[in-house]
DNA sequence: TCAAGTTATATAAACAATTTATATAACTTG
DNA sequence: CAAGTTATATAAATTGTTTATATAACTTGA
């Protein structure tokens, strides 16, 4: 056989450099197989279709989110700079953003599991050490910001991208402050 | 000319039935014709490409979600039954929930105007009644909410299907108690 | 009333994307 | 070095969107 020139990973990474400057829909078989400067067979070697090939773009998307917020974040606060954190990556990255939501996670199915595969451990730590509060609490604290900070990723890079910063870093403060406080509050009367 | 037989309501209801069984990527000008027993012409005299068919079709949905709310939330507590009452609609109806939750809105420029386009001025009211805050406090109040809610949606509906109702539904009664003691707290200390 | 213009719809073709079928060439192995 | 294998190419089938052309039925003005 021909020495293989077409490996996997490059077929994802085109993939994903694709998507991430023009976004998934303009990953077509044929700019990916431009791109590489092969036919449309490698690709279809690699994976049985296009979706396939879009799920493991969305997983490359994910690795580029770990790097990006951990490489980002405030690590002085990490609770508090998250939701920060995911809307500045929204506003520069507005195509691996949605890459990341809004692929269907087979692999998933509690919060629970979205939760540990979207976050830190050590946040949890730091949240349970901060407000004294057990880890489990501190668990639950961190995963109603996550479920906020989709939320307004949502919003901020589908709905409606004109929505601006500031109005959002405002509405995300005072979640914040609410999850912390309840949690706080817990720990004296719950 | 002959006499109009396809009107630009009955091909909007044709794609808005068709993506509230199979999905809007089933709603093809091919099944919308089928569906209305006509060719593609009548179509393209309506919309100037998909695009702006599935954008119609989008807004229908919204005005069925609005319904389906008014109908099926709990009106003696409208701001607390919110989580539930769209939990319950992305179950029920995965192909609508999706379609409302995940079209760019051009018309929408901040969360006030997307907060007043998806809610029911009622439920301020009610809230600031209750807690004897601001209208504006508890209008603040019902948007975090409104956002938490777009979250556990995106999640339920996009990105783990499977995750169960009653963790979600636990999830948001934390949030809605967070969110409610954080104002009413406000109101005394803030 | 009829010819001319208009327009709602149909037919068909152009174009683009996905997928499959067939061909070829270069490598391994016996 | 022949036979089998396989990475890649070429090309065709299929499906969806969009545009071009045709047709038929209506309106209007002479």
């Amino acid at each position: 056989m021909p020495k293989q020139r077409i490996t996997k990973e490059m077929v994802v990474e085109a993939a994903f450099e694709i998507a991430r400057k023009e976004g998934i829909e303009r990953a077509t078989v044929k700019a990916i197989a431009e791109r590489l400067g092969c036919s449309v067979q490698p690709i279809y070697s690699y994976c049985r279709n296009m979706d396939g090939l879009r799920a493991d773009a969305a997983q490359r998307a994910r690795q580029f989110v770990r790097e990006y917020v951990a490489e980002r974040a405030d690590k002085t606060d990490l609770f508090r700079s998250m939701g920060h954190t995911y809307v500045r990556l929204a506003r520069e990255e507005p195509h691996i953003f949605r890459l990341y939501l809004f692929e269907e996670r087979k692999d998933i199915t509690s919060l629970e599991e979205l939760y540990r595969s979207e976050t830190d451990p050590r946040v949890a730590m730091e949240i349970s050490e901060k407000l004294g509060v057990s880890i489990e609490e501190a668990k639950g604290l961190h995963m109603n910001m996550l479920i906020y900070t989709i939320g307004v990723g949502t919003i901020f890079s589908v709905i409606s991208p004109s929505v601006s910063e500031e109005e959002i870093f405002e509405k995300q403060e005072e979640a914040y402050k609410a999850f912390l406080k309840s949690a706080a509050e817990g720990k004296n009367n719950g």
